[in-house]
RNA sequence: GGUCGGGUGGCCGAGUGGCUAGGCAGAGGUCUGCAAAACCUUUUACAGCGGUUCGAACCCGCUCCUGACCUCCA
């Protein structure tokens, strides 16, 4: 299948044409959350980023097989190769087992996503359910000679994978300014080179969350665990490899390295970066404390924020900026965001209320050309959100009785709405209405519609008022009265 | 210090060597019992200084400011 599909690849720093590996299959990993703790909103836009990736992929018609993991060991504390994980050491925090953390942080994780109507991978694997391959890989590597053992601690030997390889291929870097640079850390002693990793890490007796090896009980390093189950699930190479900007310079730049070692193949053949959400500026982090959590920004519970604003109006604003620009959180921003949105699902439920004439002056084919250049270009969603307006613009005219649209024409831009608003862009209606509560509300619009026409205006916008009040507006025009929530 | 990005109107954010991004906010109007919505019209831009060009916000150089990564983080 051909597609004029096109996407920035970190690798060579440019936008390529994707051609995958075995059409019309796709491969995709993400590397997902670490669940220690609650997921932030920056985590969600590379996960909502994605989505829309996903969703483009299938809508393109591509068979798509979407990994996604989920960390739930050997993440570590801090910048020692040594140690407890984040999950011990959380653990003792809520008096929990590290698998309650871990079941506990991944519903909430799988809430949330939900919540953002993103649809879930076809294969969401865990590092502790893949202890075996991450030991047979580490085993492959030890035997190809990139690896070596130091009491019970195995590390990736990056000098030597250097003189074959070029390790810093993803970001560039120089490797003397790499080694200039990289701090004294901790392990240091046992390590040979200051670059070198640890694939799999020597556990202390009291810690729970080990397994055996041939290197005696212990846990895998960070970075092994994706390399190990985007092989399993999707061979060896692959065609998409994301994750957020942050990753790249170490995790995926060691992914590469450990599947290289391993394999002595690319893993990937697209390495996709989505870029941070910001605060003031700043990047929106767990150790910087400035991390919003979702039910805050559902609810309004935060300093920063004057109401809460719901999961599509947050999905609506992270769509608004490109995957690879830093986007910049506000209240204000939120607020546009928020407004927009519903006059762009406002025109989507119009759709069903139009007159068709029996000519058109509208210009459909151009628009949804355009909205399939939008994506083309690196799934470019901000410019797809603008064309989509379009339609509105188009909708509404036509609703009002100034533009004119045959059948054909609005079945048209039915189907481009649906495919675009609700299949790739995955925004949805937030009513959740049911059909009693439709009915229940046109009653009393009828109710009020009788005593418009009694002139009874203290009694109509005393409804108008009330409804309001608890969020639902009524919008009166020639055909009637319609309602929506706001 | 190294690597790589940014600086766009009141806000958020696209884009590009010549043609309106878009949303929100502001102003005026139409419609309407009022309101809201919708529709029409409309005001604010491309950090600064040079250069290339018929033409630059877009290319090049310099300056200033700012962010990310280089250490756990999507």
């Amino acid at each position: 299948m051909d597609s004029n599909l096109y996407i920035y690849n970190t690798l060579s720093r440019t936008k390529e044409k994707f051609e995958p590996l075995h059409p019309p299959l796709v491969g995709l990993y993400v590397c997902g959350p670490t669940v220690y703790s609650d997921v932030h909103l920056g985590n969600c836009r590379t996960f909502v980023m994605f989505d829309l990736i996903y969703r483009y992929l299938l809508h393109l018609g591509y068979k798509v097989r979407y990994v996604r993991n989920i960390t739930d060991a050997g993440h570590l504390e801090g910048d020692m190769d040594e140690g407890d994980d984040k999950f011990a050491k959380k653990a003792r925090l809520e008096q929990l087992e590290p698998m309650e953390i871990v079941q506990k942080y991944t519903l909430g994780f799988h809430d949330v996503m939900r919540l953002f109507n993103a649809l879930p991978p076809g294969i969401e694997p865990t590092a502790t359910g893949h202890i075996i391959e991450q030991i047979e890989m580490v085993k492959q590597i030890l035997k190809n000679g990139y690896a070596y053992e130091v009491n019970g601690t195995v590390y990736f030997d990056v000098e030597k994978y250097c003189k074959e390889f070029n390790y810093t291929i993803l970001t560039n870097r120089q490797l003397d300014d790499l080694l200039e640079n990289t701090r004294e850390l901790g392990g240091q002693n046992e390590k040979r080179g200051r670059l070198d990793f640890a694939l799999w890490i020597k556990a202390k007796p009291e810690h729970i969350m080990q397994w055996p090896s041939p290197w005696g009980n212990g846990f895998p390093g960070w970075h092994i665990e994706c390399s190990a189950m985007s092989s399993k699930y999707l061979g060896n190479s692959f065609d998409i490899h994301g994750g957020g900007m942050d990753l790249a310079a170490t995790h995926h730049t060691n992914e590469i390295a450990q599947s290289q070692a391993c394999n002595h193949v690319q893993p990937a053949k697209y390495w996709m970066h989505t870029n941070m959400l910001t605060v003031n500026g700043t990047r929106m982090s767990k150790s910087k404390g400035n991390g919003f959590l979702p039910h805050e920004l559902f609810t309004g519970s935060h300093e920063l924020l004057s109401r809460g604003y719901s999961p599509m109006s947050v999905r609506f604003f992270m769509l608004q900026a490109h995957y690879r620009s830093t986007l910049d959180f506000s209240n204000e921003a939120l607020e546009a965001s928020d407004k927009g949105f519903k006059r762009l699902i406002n025109a989507y439920a119009l759709l069903d209320k139009l007159n068709p004439s029996p000519k058109s002056n509208i210009d459909l084919k151009g628009l949804t050309e355009r909205c399939y250049a939008a994506m083309n270009d690196d799934f470019n969603s901000p410019v797809l959100i603008a064309e989509l307006f379009e339609a509105v613009h188009i909708i509404n005219s036509v609703y009002d009785g100034k533009t004119e649209a045959t059948a054909t024409d609005i079945e048209a831009l039915k189907k481009l709405m649906d495919d675009f608003v609700i299949g790739v862009l995955g925004l949805k209606e937030e009513s959740n209405q049911s059909d009693d509560m439709g009915k229940l509300l046109d009653f009393i619009i009828n109710l009020r519609s009788e005593a418009k026409v009694n002139k009874d205006y203290a009694t109509s916008d005393k409804i108008r008022i009330g409804l309001n009040s608890i969020g639902i507006q009524l919008k009166d025009n020639k055909e009637g009265t319609t309602w929506n929530k706001i």
